[in-house]
DNA sequence: ATACAACTGTACAGATCTGTACTCTTTTGA
DNA sequence: TCAAAAGAGTACAGATCTGTACAGTTGTAT
């Protein structure tokens, strides 16, 4: 494996478990067993390597995503639902692929949420890297939906809301994730109380 | 005012803004205008600032979330409402304290997600006030749940997840605020068919 | 008044942080 | 083959961090 891919993945994984702030460049170049240099020649700094870690990420969940809420129309075509049942089935993968997330055991809660946290103050670039990721997700949410609905937008956003708190809880949840995940069914009655 | 309360008060304000990791010792003992010496005899060190903080803020939480919900049921009594009404008007006052924090011109987001966030993995002791408080949260929520419903720690459950989506969609919102607090009456209709 | 606690101010130890400089080695592509 | 790119390793500068030590000062209660 490539140095930079290496040092992407180490950083990765650290950021994920002890924050942007909490973890140094020395950590970084031991755990990847790269030099200080390399890290530095491919990101310019810390911010650079921060900015290429969530950048990826990003572009993981939405490949992720993508092919889950593809798939599920795939499955939809061979059994021609109407539209309504259609949508419901998309945000039901979409549902599906967090709780996959979930119950990864390097789930650690969302890296866009802790980005911005750390980084509203004193990192636009950071900052709007989390937020862009933020409003992808809310549009996909809404291509999900039902066109034939009135205030998509709206809707979109609730459901929003309520995966950004279910992305929560899972972060506090942390050994009862699976009592979390067992709540599906209360969560897909939401979902249609929503659709309705 | 003192020196306490003072290092208490800028320890809040600062790591609300900036982080935990983030804000030294030195700059809160700058900015609160006392001596390290003072801080270390009250706290002991960081970790113990860090825990006096955020024992301070949910006790003021709690009082306040507390009197939003004992108005409310006051002022209920004089209406003689049926107790299906009355959960709903103790949970609307919940929401209405969220929204009035989410205006307020400090609001960064919950300090105690941040917190766990920045120390699930190497303090338990400021992991577990996080925990605690979102604990406490919750069983708010289930006690303003009407009693003779079913499934109520389910419901109080679906509620906190919601109200979490909220606080994060908040700190998201940045300059938007009032744009996401205009959406009341959606959230209102999502607790009404939770009541349900 | 006097003892005691709270507090200031400063200096410092020791660790850690980001980022750079420089030399040497390995890899790779034309 | 050979030149350029990528990388290793080390040392270091300069800043910052937590935490301690200690001498002097202010406030306070008895």
């Amino acid at each position: 494996m490539s140095a930079k891919q290496s040092v992407l993945d180490c950083a990765e994984s650290l950021f994920n478990q002890q924050g942007y702030t909490a973890v140094g460049i020395d950590l970084i170049r031991d755990t990847a067993g790269v030099s200080k240099t390399t890290i530095y020649r491919h990101f310019g700094g810390k911010d650079g390597l921060i900015e290429a870690v969530l950048e990826r990420r990003h572009q993981r969940f939405e490949e992720g995503l993508l092919a889950s809420v593809y798939q599920a129309n795939e499955t939809m075509l061979t059994l021609s639902l109407d539209a309504k049942t259609a949508s419901y089935q998309r945000l039901c993968a979409i549902l599906e692929w967090h709780y996959a997330w979930f119950m990864s055991d390097h789930f650690q809660g969302c890296m866009f949420m802790h980005a911005l946290s750390e980084f509203k103050q004193n990192n636009r670039k950071i900052s709007q890297i989390a937020l862009d990721h933020k409003t992808w997700l809310g549009q996909l949410i809404q291509g999900a939906l039902d066109k034939t609905l009135t205030d998509i937008e709206e809707k979109a956003e609730m459901l929003l809301t309520f995966i950004e708190g279910l992305i929560i809880r899972a972060e506090f949840a942390q050994d009862e994730m699976a009592k979390l995940v067992a709540k599906r069914p209360q969560h897909e009655t939401l979902i249609l109380s929503l659709l309705a």
